[in-house]
DNA sequence: GCAATTCCTACCTTTTCAGTATGAATTAAA
DNA sequence: TTTAATTCATACTGAAAAGGTAGGAATTGC
């Protein structure tokens, strides 16, 4: 899992979108003042976002973005995992050209960011969108 | 914490050490070798290791590093956080320019992404060093 | 003295992040 | 039916950081 504001924002975007979700289809101008991220910006991780099936848009005058499922169904992780490209979670598998090309079963920090990532996942994994809407307050611990 | 490749350099080097810490002071030239990391940027990782008191050097002919704990001792937090200069978690903190600015209290995700920040750093407080070079196998789960 | 080393610092190249810019397609509403 | 609000699509740009090079000085065992 690779980490970004753009993720950040994605998450951020996306519970606006919940904050409001009865206020039919929310624009991403609304979001972008509110959030304070640039329009252009939210529309490149909104067509993300929208291609995960995470939201659906409505186009034209008075359209704008919906959930796809309720807040509480909602991973953070598919979130982030929608617009910050997968690949790379600062491992060694690029392709053998530096890193674990050590003929067999070297690179010694390999299982460690292995482990490292799934913790990641599994972290974002149990957080849903509501967690974030409610009071404004994570889940505690 | 910030992960970027040279920390996971730096984890690669300290194992090396600590797998060969029988062998006299180890020269950065062996562990560039062994590891496929290139001589000149294990000198920068290796100044910054000294910093912290995680290695030391003899200087001059047959010289290198040796470790200055015992492998079981060392924390693979504290060999990143060594390297990899601490500041931005990749989060809002930076001061008030974009990101936390709204009034207060803002910004959704902020407690998300610091209880990451905890996750991740606790997942690397529980590593030491020994974990990695025995067996080459991490402790399971 | 010489070769192997650490130390120091400046520079360079590539990638990626974050954001702009531009314009088209769609549609509600006036 | 025009206009304004919107999504859709794509190309470009600026700045920073990552990852690494280059060159040389200082130290020390042999």
């Amino acid at each position: 899992m690779k980490l970004t504001n753009k993720g950040r924002y994605a998450v951020m975007a996306m519970a606006d979108l919940a904050q409001f979700k009865d206020n039919g289809p929310i624009s991403l101008t609304d979001i972008s003042l509110r959030q304070n991220i640039s329009l252009a910006y939210l529309e490149q991780i909104f067509i993300k976002l929208k291609q995960e099936n995470l939201v659906k848009s409505v186009r034209g005058a008075k359209g704008g973005y919906v959930l796809e499922s309720p807040p509480e169904e909602i991973k953070i992780s598919n979130i982030i995992s929608a617009v910050d490209e997968k690949i790379k979670t600062l491992n060694c598998k690029k392709e053998s050209k530096k890193g674990c090309n050590n003929k067999s079963s070297k690179c010694i920090t390999h299982n460690l960011w292995d482990q490292l990532d799934q913790h990641i996942n599994s972290f974002f994994e149990k957080v849903k969108l509501q967690d974030l809407v409610k009071k404004n307050q994570m889940v505690d611990r």
